[in-house]
DNA sequence: CGCTTTTTTGAAGTCGGTCAAGTTCCGTGG
DNA sequence: CCACGGAACTTGACCGACTTCAAAAAAGCG
């Protein structure tokens, strides 16, 4: 049996029964690929599908009356996207492609009948989308209550632990692929800003970059700086249901 | 069947059998009283339970290095509070009841218990997991891409459905019962700031306000300069298992 | 190799912060 | 019921972090 992108996602944290990787792999039946740049799903359009990302990188969106952008989150593989669309007809988030990608969709009675069908992993999707809230509560405090620096500081943290999740072989460089501007949009704050902040960051040798990668020189420092905690650490499922 | 305070705020999503009321009523078999200001929970202390907010209201907050406060979630009656302790065995952050309050605290293993025995319910957990992500999005691109006086508007108009959805009586007016140094540390300004906002609107007849009250006199530009949207509306839970 | 996109840099402007000093509100106890 | 004291609100002057605008340099791409 062929392992689901997202149930070896799901697997890292507890294991999984065979019948519950089977269930999550149907999610996955129906890859489809898509272009860098293309457009998955626009603010207020009916949606009805969700998606598991298996290769590539996506990031969500809104454009606000003024034209400017705010990123609201980026998505690595194995990430499950668009849980939106579980309550609301309309999307109220853009989606779109940031490299090539592999997507899966999936109508939402699909999910329903894998939550019929396994409520352990039901329990788990619950889960999951709770460390979702949480770490969008930790970008809300270093977008109320913290300094330009910091925010680049904690964002470039999280998602080098977030790309560290899936590449085990990653030790402390990695490709961003997001522009200045993305970076901004993503931390409230402008591309201009962000190039003096991350080029501040390079003269004080806490990272280092070259052709797009970057190098965390100083992890300890950089987290201080960015009051950052990753909080991969201390999860703590044992007290699930047993498969 | 004494219905509970959380069954009956998921019972106005989507209609709940009596058996699932009856397990949700047992989250609640041990209200406690907190009085005002009490600190319930401390960021890094270890939890194992959760709470259902039966009367009153409390909030989430952290406290940055610098003294600073970001306050991250206002709770009100019928709230399911503290799900984080569902993955993180340490809390990621600090419980205070703003008012006299009423809640009940339960174990996981209550929560597992109840997951287990109603996988309907679980799903539903997951969708209102959902939901709390979507507000916290909207709050991002608050704090990210908007002005101050945006800020205090769809902070205003977020209390007001909020209070909304359990209180029928209320049209245009509510007690906020909260300081302006409290807005301010929940939309990233300081106290000064939000008192010159507020002031401004005031003058301008977007808002009135007398002893504590706030009297809302032009939602709809209120929403315009907010960039707000309630989101309530379009919910569409039916296609959910049934019961 | 030419064209677009991205990065870099500088100068000037502004929104919101900081500091400080009233003033009003409100709960408490006499 | 009033006096007192602390918390919350209000106001003004000044400051600085980040934005805006603009333009050049560098990098990526077909």
């Amino acid at each position: 049996m062929a392992t689901s992108c997202f149930a070896a996602r799901l697997a890292k944290q507890v294991p999984l029964s065979d019948a519950e990787k089977t269930a999550l792999a149907r999610l996955e039946e129906n890859p489809r690929k898509v272009k860098r740049g293309a457009m998955v799903q626009r603010v207020n359009d009916t949606v009805t599908e969700l998606f598991v990302l298996r290769e590539g990188r996506m990031m969500s969106f809104v454009i606000m009356p003024d034209g400017s952008r705010q990123i609201l989150r980026v998505y690595f593989p194995g990430d499950f996207i668009g849980s939106a669309s579980t309550i609301y007809s309309r999307a109220p988030e853009s989606l779109i492609a940031l490299t090539d990608a592999i997507i899966c969709p999936f109508d939402k009675h699909a999910l329903r009948r894998l939550l019929d069908e396994s409520p352990r992993v039901a329990a788990l999707l619950f889960l999951l989308s709770n460390a979702e809230r949480v770490a969008m509560t930790d970008r809300l405090a270093s977008l109320g209550r913290t300094s330009a620096k910091a925010r680049v500081a904690s964002f470039l943290l999280d998602m080098f632990d977030r790309i560290r999740v899936t590449d085990d072989a990653i030790t402390d460089s990695f490709d961003l692929r997001l522009t200045q501007e993305e970076i901004g949009d993503s931390i409230g704050l402008t591309s201009v800003h962000v190039n003096r902040m991350i080029r501040q960051m390079e003269e004080e040798g806490l990272i280092s970059r070259s052709n797009g990668r970057i190098t965390l020189r100083d992890i300890a420092r950089l987290e201080e700086i960015g009051h950052y905690t990753n909080r991969q650490k201390d999860m703590d499922l044992d007290w699930l249901p047993v498969g």
